[in-house]
DNA sequence: AGATCATAGAAG
DNA sequence: CATCGCTTCTATGATCT
């Protein structure tokens, strides 16, 4: 699942440092000259570098280290230059840094300090010893022989950390993502929707959706902790209580096995609640690498068992295995088959437990789940609804799917302490209290709770069942962070902005879509809430305030989107530094059709989009000139005169088309302002006349002659532009200095193609994510140099080069500034 | 009255 | 040192047309 690209980095090593690789005429490369660059060809190098030297030296080490990854910490003897050496010659992953704990194996550290945290017990630290001794000896040694505790991981300073911590820099979405849990829960379900989906319609999918299955619901046992456990080896999960988090005190934990739960301990919880609970509880490392791949061998498991007609992907450690029911289904079969679901588990997964709850309705089937846990099945198979009704009856509320915290309180306001299904059951035999209910939680709500009662599904899951490929496709795209997010400034704002709009534009180019709506969503500082959360970097006690807008036409143009963004946060009013998270969703994707080209078109026209689409221009510019009437302001006593001032102009535009803004700033409105409010407005201004701009523009374009252009540069064009660019050796940078020129000139008067600037754009953020910064700076300085050598004419082609110039292209150059420090700190 | 919105809630 | 509080879908009441 795991696709990322990795750039071939032999080759972009002499691309990059040319010098380097000339002067090395040395035999192996050097030690000093194999740190040079480090952080880009560290994988690649270890191997180079072991093969080069064994070959020059002829001699061959045994891999003793093959599949660990050794970080060095501090002084040691031998020194960390020896050990890097021995480590990465016997089949070592040398780590330069602790980026994120888990991606490290094993730490060798020398020097005992008194520790203050017991949570790097959780390391395997281990002497140097454990390196010289094993190779000394020609094999591996347990490192438990050489562990060290009451050592302190953190004696030098470890600045990798800071990415995290500074949501500012350029690879801080890549970054938290990397380790935050949420995110890759929601992506691996995304990924075993979308495979299942293409699986469903390659197979030329025969779901008969009057089908009568039994439905499987097969769910691991504590997954994460399960996992975890395994891979870390210390404890026993049977008896010793364990639980997956990152942190020791304000940190969520995932995932607790059972011995944990019986103190009460459960998933959400705060590591400092549960401790207090259960002091014996041991904090392990996330996995997500592992959970991946254990779950991989659940789903194959799950299909080799060959009785399902489906298998439902419901996470990364839940499905349903639908059994299509003949005239033998009978408990004592279905016992059979539950028996050895498990063990197909249990043996392609290597002794991982799951436990099976088997029933009629996908309802049932969940409910039989939380009986068989852990570590074994239940089996509800039941003849008479009078039957049904008991069995559901022993359970909880909040034991329904669709009943969580909230809907349980309200139940629990309404009719006081009602905890049990069967309670329930006896209140809403009088029809009074049905409608009590249905005003306490909904009628929808309360419908499908009445449909649960009798052990029936509701028509949600029915459809999954019965149409599963259009149940599994997605409907909307979206990000969003509420963790570490600290902005000084708006111009933060639009740099963060702008990151994650290309980071969802990636997404719906690669699911081939348009969008027609685009929400912000901002989690604003409550009222009261402390500057400083409980916990580290939180987002603490936020208020969520979300705002939509409605395209013209469904768009797939990352400059759109972008600067969309930044009107809608300007809209919002939110003080920079009162935001907490922030997140971006796409709702109302259509198809894109490849067969016209650039041009992009949408399958499916609504009678809506259609109207739209054919109101005339003439139409289109007289409802942006009736619009400019400046409204009369509300009475906003107590509004800022910049929010007063997009109150009374932006308030109301949803569409593009009905921006009320006006062109031009009032000068007696701005002259009674002070002088940095007049900045802010005119810097506000700016952006969204961009906004309104670009949209606007984007439906009178010229298709044709904008495709051609594209072609002229289609290497840019195709999207592959970081291989590309590594793989030509040392001409290509040349090679594309002399495209930008040819770009220039060829765009010069119609302006440059909103998808080429994506292109390059992109391109100059993934080299900015490799902090290349000294080839964005000359790729910059070419563009410059060639946009000022035709300013002469005041052509519209040569303003929009220069917008984006100092838009897209310059802020792009400053944030990469920063990172020069950071490879100083690194390269020590 | 029907469309569109902002928001809340649930799930893992 | 801390810590990695996401993403999708549904329902509902308010507001807009
Ligand atoms: N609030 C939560 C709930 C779950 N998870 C992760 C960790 C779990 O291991 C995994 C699966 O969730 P489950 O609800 O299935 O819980 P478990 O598998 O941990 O326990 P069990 O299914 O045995 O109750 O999702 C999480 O990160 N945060």
């Amino acid at each position: 699942m795991n696709k990322e690209k990795v750039p071939d980095r032999t080759v972009s090593l002499e691309t990059a440092e040319p010098d380097m690789a000339s002067s090395s005429s040395i035999g192996y490369l050097g030690y000093a000259e194999y740190f040079h660059n480090k952080e880009l060809q560290q994988l690649e190098s270890d191997v180079q570098y072991r093969e080069k030297y064994q070959k020059e030296k002829g001699v061959s080490h045994p891999t003793l280290f093959q599949g660990l990854t050794i970080y060095v910490n501090g002084r040691t003897d031998p020194t960390r230059f020896e050990l890097h050496k021995l480590i990465i010659l016997h089949g070592g992953t040398f780590k330069h840094y602790l980026s994120g704990k888990t991606a490290v194996t094993h730490i060798i550290a020398s020097e005992l300090n008194a520790s203050k945290k017991s949570s790097f017990a959780n390391y395997k630290i281990v002497g140097p010893g454990w390196i010289t001794e094993s190779i000394a000896r020609g094999k591996l040694l347990p490192w438990q022989d050489f562990r060290i505790v009451n050592v302190s991981v953190l004696q030098g300073k470890i600045t990798d950390f800071a990415t995290i911590r500074n949501c500012m820099d350029p690879n801080f979405i890549h970054s938290y993502f990397k380790s935050s849990r949420l995110h890759h829960l929601s992506n691996w379900k995304f990924q075993l929707r979308d495979q299942f989906v293409q699986d469903l319609l390659s197979s030329r999918g025969e779901i008969s959706p009057n089908q009568k299955y039994v439905f499987f619901h097969v769910d691991f046992d504590c997954f994460f902790a399960q996992v975890s456990a395994k891979i870390d080896g210390t404890y026993d999960i049977h008896t010793v209580p364990i639980a997956i988090s990152h942190g020791i005190n304000n940190s969520d934990i995932s995932s607790c096995n059972y011995v944990a739960r019986s103190f009460g301990v459960h998933n959400g919880m705060w590591v400092s609640s549960a401790l207090k609970l259960c002091p014996a509880l041991k904090i392990l490392d996330y996995e997500f690498d592992e959970y991946e791949a254990i779950s991989n061998l659940f789903y194959q498991a799950l299909k080799s068992v060959g009785i399902f007609k489906m298998v439902l992907p419901l996470s990364i450690d839940e499905a349903i295995g639908c059994m299509p029911v003949t005239s033998d289904t009978t408990q004592e079969l279905l016992t059979q088959k539950c028996i050895q679901v498990r063990a197909a588990v249990f043996d392609l997964t290597q002794g991982y437990s799951v436990s099976i709850g088997c029933a009629s309705s996908v309802l049932l089937a969940r409910l039989a789940l939380r009986k068989g846990k852990p570590n074994g099945f239940s089996i509800s198979w039941f003849s008479t609804p009078l039957e049904r009704r008991a069995f559901v009856d022993q359970f909880k509320l909040k034991d329904l799917p669709g009943i969580g915290y909230s809907t349980d309180q309200k139940i629990q306001e309404t009719f006081g302490e009602i905890h049990s299904i069967s309670a329930l059951r006896g209140l809403l035999e009088s029809p009074n209290n049905v409608s009590k209910l249905i005003k306490a939680i909904g009628s929808k709500n309360a419908k499908r709770l009445q449909t649960y009662l009798d052990g029936q599904d509701d028509d949600e899951s029915i459809s999954m069942v019965k149409d599963p490929a259009s149940y599994f496709q997605k409907k909307s795209l979206s990000v969003e962070i509420n963790y570490a997010i600290r902005f000084k400034t708006i111009d933060d704002v639009d740099t963060f902005l702008e990151r994650l709009s290309l980071y969802l534009w990636e997404k719906l180019k690669d699911s081939n879509l348009l969008t027609r709506q685009i929400t912000l969503k901002l989690m604003k500082r409550a009222q009261g809430a402390p500057v400083d959360p409980p916990k580290f970097m939180g987002m603490g006690k936020c208020d969520a305030i979300s705002k939509a807008s409605t395209l013209g036409s469904n768009t797939q143009k990352y400059g759109s989107i972008a600067s969309e963004c930044k009107t809608l946060f300007r809209i919002l009013s939110v003080p920079p530094a009162e935001v907490r998270g922030i997140g971006l969703q796409f709702h109302r994707l259509t198809a894109a059709t490849q067969a016209s080209g650039q041009k992009l078109e949408q399958r499916r026209i609504t009678t809506d989009i259609f109207k739209k689409a054919n109101r005339s221009d003439d139409e289109v510019v007289r409802r942006v000139d009736e619009d400019t009437t400046p409204r009369t302001p509300k009475s906003t006593t107590y509004a800022s005169p910049v929010k007063n001032y997009w109150d009374r102009h932006l308030k109301r535009s949803v569409t593009p088309f009905r921006y009320d803004f006006p062109d031009e700033l009032d000068p007696e409105f701005m002259s009674n302002l002070p002088k940095d409010v007049q900045e802010e407005i005119t810097s506000h201004h700016s952006v969204a006349k961009r906004a309104k701009r670009t949209l606007r523009t984007e439906l009178f374009e010229e298709p044709k002659k904008q495709i051609k252009q594209t072609q002229d540069l289609h290497y840019i064009h195709d999207g592959r532009l970081v291989p590309q660019l590594s793989f030509q050796g040392l001409s290509s940078a040349k090679q594309i200095c002399r495209t930008l020129i040819d770009w220039v000139d060829a765009t010069i008067d119609v302006g440059p193609h909103e998808k080429d600037l994506e292109l390059f754009v992109n391109h100059l953020n993934k080299l900015a994510d490799q902090r290349r910064s000294h080839i964005i700076l000359q790729l910059i300085k070419t563009l410059k140099n060639k946009i000022d050598d035709h300013y002469d004419g005041n052509s519209e082609g040569l303003e929009q080069w220069e917008y984006f110039l100092i838009r897209r292209l310059i802020p792009v150059l400053n944030k990469t500034k920063s990172d020069v420090n950071f490879n100083l700190v690194f390269d020590l």
